[in-house]
DNA sequence: CGGTTGCCCTGGGGGC
DNA sequence: TGCCCCCAGGGCAACC
């Protein structure tokens, strides 16, 4: 599933058509996403204006505005591991197999919400209350805002045991990050994945921060990197070819390094891990 | 309690 | 060509 900067080019691809129009439709065709979909969803969903779309951690977040008795209530769509919102004129194509969802504005655009593995999520929660929802309240920093400093990112290492690669996909620890941009940081920042996250010094911390931030921003102004399972949200077909050192490079050469082994994959927490094990200590 | 494992589901690729 | 196994960007409940 798309990672943070797949996200948000996700959000930055559907903001446009989407902030200040009026749903006009909403037609839900099976409900059984990782978790249901809620009650009475296209209803609640129809006739509402979109305030703001927004994002947190992997959370497109789809802000509707109060209408008469009913608050203001936010739309949540996680994409899973093989979701796709995708932008398209609203010219009554049906739907493929996998769109399992469809909106339509009064602009004349449609968003399909597709998910052939069905890991995704879309839920509807009030907004005044989305800070107490159990998906968002434990959530860490979001790594590329002012908060995610070496002095955060120690304070949620401190004493822990797991591996630094595991911690840096718990999202509770910092949101967003997730297997392709966790091998990729910490190779950046020459930190061996299999360190302890508790033991890490502080300045290694610093470049782990710093490398996170970089690698992230580089690939949201890239548009995202891609996978096999990934389209841009305004429709076209796979964009992009990887540009990622280490991840899904097993036994080839790190970028600028000519290591004899090459890049190795490890498992864990259930995980590939790729990383050089010369550069990355 | 913190950390690791298995599972939710479908599709694609590689090996035979 | 076909089949079968393995793997996949996540998250969470159930276990140690």
């Amino acid at each position: 599933m798309p990672e943070l900067p797949e996200v948000e080019t996700v959000r930055r691809g559907i903001a446009p058509h989407l902030e200040g129009a009026r749903i006009v439709q909403f037609v839900a065709r099976r409900a059984d996403l990782r978790t249901r979909l809620p009650e009475r969803l296209a209803e609640r969903v129809a006739g509402r204006r979109v305030a703001a779309v927004r994002r947190r951690a992997k959370y497109v977040l789809v802000d509707l505005a109060p209408r008469g008795a009913d608050p203001a209530e936010t739309m949540i769509v996680h994409l899973g591991m093989s979701g796709r919102l995708v932008v398209r004129a609203a010219d009554g194509t049906p739907p493929g197999r996998h769109e399992h969802v469809a909106f339509s504005t009064d602009r004349g655009m449609e968003i399909r919400f597709s998910d052939p593995r069905r890991f995704g999520v879309l839920d509807l929660v009030e907004t005044a209350r989305l800070g107490e929802d159990r998906r968002f309240a434990p959530l860490g920093p979001e790594p590329l805002s002012d908060a995610f400093t070496t002095e955060a990112l120690a304070a949620a290492l401190e004493g822990s045991r797991t591996s630094i690669k595991a911690a840096l996909l718990d999202q509770h620890r910092v949101a967003g990050i997730g297997n392709i941009y966790a091998c990729e940081a910490l190779f950046l920042a020459g930190i061996s994945p299999r360190r302890r996250a508790g033991s890490v010094s502080p300045e290694r911390l610093a470049r782990l921060v710093a490398a996170v931030k970089d690698v992230l921003a580089r690939a949201i102004a890239a548009g995202g990197s891609s996978a096999r399972d990934y389209v841009q949200s305004s429709g076209e077909a796979g964009w992009f070819q990887h540009s990622w050192a280490v991840y899904d490079r097993e036994g080839q050469p790190c970028p600028g390094c000519d290591c004899g082994g090459g890049v190795r994959r490890v498992v864990q927490a259930g995980r590939s891990t790729f990383y050089c094990a010369r550069r990355q200590r």
